[in-house]
DNA sequence: GAAAGTGCAAGAGCGGTGCTCTGATTTATG
DNA sequence: CATAAATCAGAGCACCGCTCTTGCACTTTC
């Protein structure tokens, strides 16, 4: 990403964001499945053909949208979090920041942890981007463990050997067990499976106050990765 | 769902089955969303335009298509059950009978909880089948509340008010308080949520043992819900 | 048994898709 | 200024879901 030095780099770069501009903006209207090259170019008054110069194909328009949208609801996990607060508000937070974020954005949160596009895998340079709406939990976890107040509560034990990944690479300064590990692991895939459950109606006729439960999942969720209260 | 009196039903009952076989097939190569008429057409060496005879639009072979999974993955649940085992156990092959389907049947899995087609919403019909999954694993815990030996670990709260679903009309002889009914619907959201972060690779990097992971938060989940050891 | 009526398959066609290839045009550089 | 590179529009390919009309084959009725 260096700086563009001649005006045709400049135009380039200007161009290849209003794509990914106008490509967000269709997301949000018709869904990933729906999008399209050709109404994209059509939005922007130029060939169809024209856009394979930014963007060689539409799967690598879709990644580029997955990386926005990654860094989208970690923009809104980290801002809902107001680290001067107790940890059970930050946790509670974040949770909500994360569901007002996925209904403003459905389709884009679909993208996220919805079906992955047919033969469409998404890269390795999304990963980091992937990582920091469930790190925002983490944090919260870790920051209440360095101060002494991690409480877990008795629960069926976690073997070691299931856990890879290791939190301390990216929250420095914190030691978390497997244990723990583990119980925000399970925090974070509660979260996503509400949310998803709530915009695909699997809660219609179930729950009779999808912010209240939602709340109540939050809660039970944060009290079992060791919050207090 | 009259049984066939003259040849000509017959042989339409007949054709419809076919169809349905054929998409199926086609929806374990390619997808949900890559599923085609035209192929299924193909694959039946008849007229594309033949095939809405019977499914007068692509969504309706898929509410077909969602219908049956839903019984598949139903069936699944409920012939793991060993009504005779401790409920722990039943409670864990139950779990890894759905896991199991769903690693069969992924584009399958992916229709019933992935992301849903553009602007299909699943009819009212599918309810029933949709339900029973779930209700397996409400069962479970009904049938150890009947023995006297549901245990729920302390956790926040439930406000009733936030439940509508009255697990007592689907199972009788059982009551449920909101709090035990949440648990299981939290139980639930977590085995779909688990299988579609598995399915999805979003636990790739993160857990090195995916069927042991999923084993551990099968215990942990039966364990919230009150299911002894 | 023939005629009237009906269910169904086939084909062409509409507007849409992702993607590629071919010239033409614009831009930057020697 | 001329040459080389980048970009563009447009035509075209093969596919999609879906609709409409036509004609065939089977049923029912007389």
């Amino acid at each position: 990403m260096n700086a563009p030095r001649t005006a045709r780099e400049r135009a380039r770069a200007e161009l290849t964001r209003e794509i990914l501009a106008a490509a967000r903006r269709q997301l949000g209207e018709v869904g990933p499945s729906a999008l399209s090259l050709r109404a994209v170019a059509r939005e922007l008054e130029m060939a169809s053909s024209a856009i394979y110069r930014y963007f060689k194909s539409r799967d690598e328009l879709l990644t580029a949208l997955i990386l926005a949208a990654y860094n989208d609801i970690g923009d809104a996990a980290e801002s809902a979090d107001d680290p001067a607060a107790e940890p059970a508000e930050r946790w509670t937070a974040i949770w909500r920041g994360v569901r007002a974020w996925a209904l403003d954005n459905p389709h884009e949160f679909a993208l996220l942890f919805g079906t992955p596009v047919p033969g469409y895998a998404a890269p390795q340079e999304t990963a980091a981007a992937a990582g920091r709406m469930p790190l925002a939990l983490a944090r919260v976890v870790a920051d209440a463990k360095a101060a002494g107040v991690l409480d877990l509560p008795p629960a069926p034990p976690c073997d070691p050997a299931l856990i890879e990944l290791d939190l301390t690479t990216l929250l420095p300064d914190v030691v978390f067990t497997a244990e723990e590990t583990a119980r925000i692991l399970l925090a974070w895939n509660r979260l996503v499976g509400i949310v998803s459950y709530e915009l695909h109606g699997h809660l219609v006729g179930v729950t009779a106050d999808d912010a209240g439960f939602f709340d109540y999942a939050a809660r039970t969720s944060g009290a079992f990765a060791g919050l207090p209260l």
